[in-house]
RNA sequence: GUCCCCGUAGCUCAAUGGAUAGAGCGUUGGCCUCCGGAGCCAAAGGCUAGAGGUUCGAGUCCUCUCGGGGACGCCA
């Protein structure tokens, strides 16, 4: 069926340019902003009688003249200073309630008939960290707008664009190289109750870090047995730090060991790599490395900053596909996948799909996918003379922007030292989804810090032709989550708050409130409860405020039970769900009663009212997806479910008489599937049949 | 310094240029012989930071001021 709002504004529109003569007016018909105003109200007569010169009001009652209203709504109402009232006629409600109701599957909404095939960029967190509540609006976002286009019937293709590449590659391989070494040096029988180099020595550098003699003495053991490591790695073999005897094995091993539990490790062993790194500076300590002799094609050993020892690895392996690399590109996808399956853990919690398993295309395409495409992209914005050397660095400066010093802008996409940037990556996957996924909308969901990055990159991409008018690029901000101090949400210690633990601390309390409120539960029913609220609270949370406001993080309040929260909304679910159950006690056949229905009873204010609402649920829908905007949906969703309330106490559903009963049985029935669907479908937030 | 976002009830948040700026919490007062009271109904609470402007009409668009946050060349 076609949106009501829709059909009436073509309605209005006819009828505007058939009493003006014109052809480019707009009906502006919106929402009624009172329902005393009746359902819908047409705005543009206004603006159009001012345009044409004539009264407001003896227009608005021309377009009325030539409007054709009478199998949808009462005789509109000319209002105000020229507002035209539409109000629907109650059997026009009945009518689509039926239609909806035959057609429940869909409730009633038809797919889009302009399909597009539109990617959308969201998550994207970095490897080699802990999921943070930074990541929490992207991820939801981003899958809130993904499941609102795939039910409007666009073609979408997720992408995590997650960041595996770039300056902190030669830091994450270290960091498993020292988990991999300190396993070394612990002796088999201590294996239980041990602490590794990494964790103890992470300890005496933090505890160490005013003390320069000291430092310097615990960097220099380190150093030291770092290089005796290395060289004993490569024992009897000519390629020095091949890796050979304890790294290869221990990498090896890692494909049969549990992601989740190596990833508590990792981070220790990256955070050592870190700390390590930033106490070395101005030391001038030495470790040998390994490169090849380009001459003769045989090893060399050369001695390199202690501190630089990362850097080198990663502009070394700017040819990771290189034979000799075979090493580090193991460790790399190794990291890649333990980090990759932590993501997972907390997708599952959400409810997020953003990775492959779930889909028949590639969903999880970081930056390295892109990194064969950057020469090419340095290449080709030069040639075409967009991409100008400045201060050793490539740079496009697109046209309109300006520094502080109110001199031109630069888009840097290569570094003096000839390092990609995230704007090279962009770029290069920006060509690959216009070229190769054939994306007619790219949506980025990235906070609002970056507008000025994306602002910049979508002029390049539009300059150099690798997106075209026909090619919508969208960034999709949203503000901070901020703590109750209303300063960005941290630890007490100032360090970002672990998604994951956000999340269980929400299934946590939410498992209390029902073991207060519902003490009878069995503990499995009781903890599917927790998780679904716990879960639900935080995301809807997040989905019921404007997505650029910042907003304060409140357990108390989205967990709350009152106001516009997820509890609120699932329990008038489970309301709805308990009348069911409670159908076969007293002998209704609810399906029976529902099946093939001709006819309704919208006597009560309150039946008319939840009718009314529950057939606008396409154009909230549209609305929230139109924009980006998850809140359009949860406060549609909000009201109806208050108008579904009202209804509940006002009218009696079981108990009520054969001639209302089907009625109000359609009500709840459309209603339970209208909140299931925007929640569970649109939001992928749980619904419960019980709580 | 330039640019971007924000400033709405005591608090947390809404408001697709439209009519008298809405919810929830909190406050006050009603409503269970009845399907889940985790509910419903109602009241009080506002110069939309301030000043100009555009418009038939401005919380919304423009200009300035004040206050908060953020971005602004080799991180992402």
């Amino acid at each position: 069926m076609k949106p009501i709002i829709d059909i009436l504004d073509e309605r209005l529109t006819a009828a505007m340019n058939q009493a003006t003569g014109r052809q480019d007016c707009a009906a502006l018909l919106r929402s009624a902003t009172d329902p005393k105003f009746g359902d819908y109200q047409a705005n543009g007569v206004m603006a159009l009688a001012k345009q044409v010169k004539v009264n407001p009001r003896d227009l608005a009652q021309k377009v009325v003249d030539c409007l054709k209203w009478e199998e949808i709504c009462e005789p509109p109402e000319i209002a105000g200073p020229g507002f035209i009232n539409l109000r629907l006629k109650t059997d026009f409600i009945v009518d689509t309630l039926l239609k909806i109701n035959a057609k429940h599957e869909c409730l009633g909404i038809d797919t889009t008939n302009n399909p597009k095939k539109i990617v959308v960029d969201f998550s994207s967190p970095n490897i080699a960290k802990e999921m943070h509540v930074g990541h929490l609006r992207s991820t939801i976002i981003g899958d809130a707008i993904c499941r609102m286009l795939e039910f409007e019937g666009h073609t979408v293709k997720r992408q995590n664009h997650i960041g595996d590449w770039g300056r902190q590659f030669g830091r994450v391989i270290l960091g498993l190289w020292h988990m991999c070494m300190a396993k070394q040096h612990i002796k088999e029988d201590q294996l239980d109750s041990t602490v590794y180099y990494y964790q103890s020595e992470l300890r005496e550098l933090e505890e160490s870090a005013q003390d320069k003699s000291t430092l310097e003495a615990i960097c220099k053991r380190i150093r030291d047995r770092h290089k005796e490591d290395w060289e004993k790695d490569s024992e009897g073999k000519d390629n020095p730090s091949s890796g050979e005897k304890f790294f290869h094995p221990f990498l090896d091993d890692l494909q049969n060991r549990n992601p989740r539990e190596l990833w508590p490790d990792f981070l220790a062993a990256y955070q050592y790599v870190n700390r390590l790194e930033d106490s070395l500076t101005d030391m001038g300590m030495d470790i040998p490395i390994r490169m090849r002799d380009p001459q003769k094609d045989t090893w060399i050993i050369k001695s390199i900053p202690y501190e630089s020892l990362s850097r080198h690895i990663t502009t070394m392996l700017q040819n990771i596909d290189h034979p000799d690399n075979e090493q580090e590109k193991k460790a790399w996808q190794r990291i890649t996948d333990i980090s990759l399956d932590h993501c997972r853990e907390v997708y599952d919690l959400l409810n997020v799909k953003i990775t492959d398993e779930h889909f028949d295309y590639e969903v999880v395409r970081g930056e390295s996918y892109y990194r064969k495409m950057l020469p090419a992209v340095v290449n080709d914005l030069k040639k075409m003379g967009l991409a100008v050397e400045s201060d050793g660095a490539m740079c496009v400066f697109p046209a309109g922007f300006k520094n502080k010093e109110g001199n031109p802008l630069p888009l840097i996409i290569q570094k003096s030292d000839g390092a990609h940037l995230y704007a090279t990556t962009d770029l290069a996957a920006v060509r690959f989804r216009v070229d190769q996924l054939e994306a007619k909308r790219i949506v980025y969901v990235t906070g609002a810090p970056q507008a000025l990055h994306f602002e910049m990159f979508f002029a390049v991409a539009r300059q150099a032709g690798w997106a075209n008018d026909d090619v919508d690029l969208v960034h999709v901000t949203f503000g901070s989550v901020l703590g109750e101090d209303g300063r960005p949400l941290k630890t007490r210690s100032g360090e970002n708050i672990k998604l994951r633990d956000l999340l269980e601390e929400a299934v946590q309390k939410a498992r209390s409130v029902v073991e207060e409120k519902n003490p009878d539960l069995d503990d499995q029913t009781k903890q599917d409860i927790a998780r679904a609220v716990g879960i639900g609270a935080v995301k809807y949370a997040d989905y019921s405020t404007n997505r650029n406001s910042d907003y304060i993080f409140s357990f108390d309040r989205m967990l709350s039970l009152e106001g516009n929260t997820a509890p609120y909304m699932q329990y008038a679910y489970a309301r709805v769900k308990s009348i069911e159950q409670k159908a076969e006690d007293k002998h209704v056949n609810i399906e029976a009663e529902l099946a093939d229905m001709k006819q309704l009873t919208l006597d009560d204010p309150a039946e008319l009212d939840l009718a009314r609402y529950l057939i606008r649920y396409g154009e909230a829908i549209e609305s929230a997806s139109q924009d980006c905007r998850p809140n359009y949906l949860t406060q549609y969703l909000y009201d109806l479910a208050q108008k579904f309330s009202a209804f509940y106490n006002a009218c009696p559903v079981l108990d009520a008489g054969p001639d209302k009963r089907p009625t109000r049985l359609l009500l709840c029935d459309l209603t339970a599937r209208t909140i299931r669907h925007g929640l569970t479908d649109l939001l992928g937030i749980e619904v419960v049949e019980q709580m």
